[in-house]
DNA sequence: GTGGCCCCCATTTTT
DNA sequence: TGGGGGCCAC
């Protein structure tokens, strides 16, 4: 224990020997936090004789929950990860809900809706409660309903704050009915409804507050209201809550997260103890300085300054590209040198942007040049079509009442349940007041059900094969099930269509199958169960190997957690970062702010900025301005200049004109600017240029004194 | 019931 | 500029 403890250095160690109660630690980038997690409970089992069993560490993704145990087990061995409960506060909350699944209305085989599943849904509520879906998108509906439940404002507290939610407070009405009705819970039930369970059942809150003697939890400050309370829950008894945070890290209040639960944990209690942790072991000073020049302009946050005992390293190189095409030609030029001259292999490099369509350029560019790279996330894997109507099988194996997933595979692969029929089906099961499958077991018996003669026939046959799969269900390992229903329903042949496009979706079913074989060592009665469960809360970070042997390329909010020896930030321009749709208010910009700032914070020792001069923006060219953000680092530890010539363009270039298609120009009113076009006009040259500051303007090269730039 | 066309839209997405 | 979803026509 005591070499445990040497490793640390002062704040770290004070952290990990922190007496019980209330600890705060400030974590800054690169500050070593989750070895302080790791030797926090090295330190509460080795030191202070916990029990593993009584110890819960709480992240936000699997990928950290990961990384934990593994340095859990470098650390303290095997045993103790048979004990200690770590996973993400919706894993463990799931573990919890089916466990007490008794004290609730939702049986124990619930279902775990996702985004496109709620949307769904609320497709469906919108259908039944008349509403026009152009007047109102679900994904609106589905994205105010999400931070109500955020909050715990459920379906009968909320109201409306302006006119327009009025039908989603009556959508929400409804939809969490459905939710129940389907036995499914969505995201953010699974922390409300854990809220509800621990507030209203006295004999449970009990039994995990004694289990639970000390709680740890990484990344505070991305909690929202509800995770909040449910570590509040949790700690109840003992208090021992020992929480890990950054709010200069916080890239998430879009989606709830409330960092402002660091300032209420250090006045929802008198006795916190703050440690923060300064010294940083990735990068460079240079970097830090960049980093602390941006992050220091935001007004809510606590101050505080990083820095390292690593060398000052390479000033950050910024410069400015003719456009996209350029900007990723440079990035890849650079990528290519950095390689054969300075060492770097290819997965030490990052390219990181603030939207996932400045992909694009980049990708085209890596293409033509040959280069493999590795897109992070872009199209999610589990949420492919063929993956989600395999695991749409699955799911109404699992759980037939869940009827998104019935109405999704219903007709998948065609099997005459057209349009019409489901709408019949859907309405004689409404006003039977029973689910979709049960409604089609009791056309069995109603003759005179209100669905048609060829539908009913169709409908019946798939009843009978989705019954014969259920009965099999706990008799066989997942894979076989999958396997099972790839064969019996034919969607296995339907996806092989023989087309290219057939073969590569086939390769994904493939690649579910080898996720299903993983859980082929369980019991059966718990196979199933637990794929559903963790294939629903996995994310594509997760796969991210640590070391993977091409470039990645990757949007900053992505990239948190991560880090790269060299990084580039591309498209540091106004209305992209900060992106046009958050600069509406204050708060909004901090948070864009934030989001440069942990990019800045991945790399370790060199850092390339970029934007660029013009940029397509939804197929329009747009005259680019630099991010303000880039004004607020000082330009002694920034290299770069403007990019060389822009890229002569295949225009027919005329020797008697002075300016092209392309030259970038200096005109004394206008500034900057770059030439559309130059006709010879009488002795002089009239040239439409678009200029930074004005935008497009016709000028006479003689009369303004406009010069090359 | 299905296929094709047209129109609309366009951040970020730990779970 | 490109993709996805909805609607209309066969």
């Amino acid at each position: 224990m005591d070499d445990i403890l040497a490793v640390l250095n002062p704040a770290q160690r004070e952290a990990v020997e922190a007496p019980d109660g209330h600890v705060l630690v400030v974590a800054g980038p690169g500050s070593g936090k989750t070895r302080v997690l790791t030797h926090r409970v090295g330190y509460l089992t080795e030191r202070s004789g916990i029990s593993p069993y009584r110890i819960m560490a709480v992240t936000f993704t699997n990928r950290a929950a990961r990384e934990m145990k593994e340095r859990l087990h470098g650390l303290l061995g095997y045993q103790i990860l048979r004990e200690i409960t770590i996973g993400t506060f919706h894993a463990i909350c799931v573990r919890i809900l089916r466990r007490e699944a008794d004290h609730l209305p939702y049986d124990r085989d619930f279902a775990i809706y996702d985004q496109g599943d709620q949307v769904s849904l609320i497709r469906q509520c919108l259908r039944e409660l008349n509403l026009d879906d152009s007047d109102f998108s679900p994904r609106s509906i589905q994205n105010s309903i999400s931070r109500a439940k955020s909050q715990m404002i459920g379906p009968t507290e909320y109201v409306p704050a302006r006119y327009e939610h009025e039908a989603v407070a009556r959508v929400y009405r409804r939809y969490q009915r459905l939710l129940l009705e389907n036995n499914a819970l969505d995201f953010d039930d699974l922390l409300m409804v854990t809220v509800q369970l621990l507030r209203g059942n006295k004999e449970v809150l009990d039994k995990y507050q004694r289990q639970y003697q000390h709680i740890l939890v990484d990344e505070f400050q991305d909690t929202n209201v509800s995770q909040y309370a449910i570590l509040k829950l949790l700690a109840g008894g003992h208090g021992n809550l020992f929480v890990v945070g950054d709010e200069d890290q916080s890239i998430y209040a879009w989606r709830g997260a409330d960092f402002r639960n660091v300032e209420r944990f250090r006045g929802d209690y008198k006795d916190v103890k703050v440690i923060l942790l300064e010294q940083n072991y990735r990068s460079t000073q240079t970097i830090l300085d960049a980093a602390h020049n941006v992050i220091s302009r935001n007004v809510q946050r606590v101050p505080k300054k990083l820095w390292t005992e690593n060398d000052p390293g390479s000033p950050v190189t910024s410069l400015e590209a003719y456009d996209e095409q350029e900007e990723a030609q440079y990035v890849l030029d650079e990528i290519e040198r950095l390689i054969a001259e300075d060492g770097y292999s290819s997965g030490n490099l990052a390219v990181m942007y603030r939207t996932n369509a400045q992909s694009r350029a980049l990708e085209e560019v890596f293409v033509r040049g040959g280069v493999p790279y590795k897109l992070v996330g872009a199209t999610r894997f589990y949420e492919r079509r063929e993956i989600k109507d395999a695991l749409a099988y699955l799911r109404v194996i699992h759980n037939p009442r869940d009827g998104v997933s019935l109405r999704r595979i219903i007709n998948v692969p065609r099997r005459s349940i057209g349009r019409k029929t489901i709408d019949q089906l859907e309405l004689w099961a409404e006003s039977q007041g029973v689910s979709l499958f049960e409604a089609m077991q009791m056309l069995r018996q109603h003759e005179d059900a209100p669905v048609g003669g060829r539908g009913r026939t169709s409908l019946l046959g798939f009843l009978e094969l989705l019954e014969e799969l259920i009965a099999v269900r706990r008799e066989l390992g997942v894979l076989e099930l999958l396997d099972l229903v790839l064969d019996l329903t034919g969607y296995g042949s339907y996806v092989r269509d023989g087309s290219d496009e057939g073969e590569e979706r086939w390769e994904n079913i493939n690649e579910l199958r080898g996720v299903a074989r993983e859980y082929s060592s369980l019991p059966l009665e718990e196979s199933l169960t637990t794929f559903l469960e963790e294939v629903a809360l996995v994310s594509e970070v997760d796969n991210l190997e640590e070391q993977a042997q091409a470039p990645c390329l990757l949007t900053l909010h992505m990239a948190k957690g991560l880090e790269f020896p060299v990084v580039f930030i591309v498209g540091l321009e106004e209305g992209v970062l900060p992106h046009q749709r958050s600069m509406e208010t204050p708060e909004e910009l901090e948070e864009e702010r934030r989001l440069f700032y942990v990019g800045i914070t991945r790399a370790k020792d060199r850092l390339f900025l970029l934007h660029t001069f013009r940029r397509a923006l939804f197929g329009r060219d747009e005259l680019s301005e630099p991010s303000r953000f880039l004004a607020d680092i000082p330009s002694e530890l920034l290299q770069g200049q403007e990019l060389g010539e822009p890229p002569s363009l295949p225009t027919a270039a005329s020797d008697t004109t002075r300016f092209q298609d392309g030259d970038r120009v200096r005109h004394p009113q206008f500034g900057k600017g770059v030439v559309l076009n130059s006709k010879a006009l009488g002795d002089d040259e009239e040239v439409t240029v678009i200029f930074r500051s004005v935008g497009i303007k016709r000028c006479l090269v003689g009369l303004a004194g406009m010069e090359k730039a």
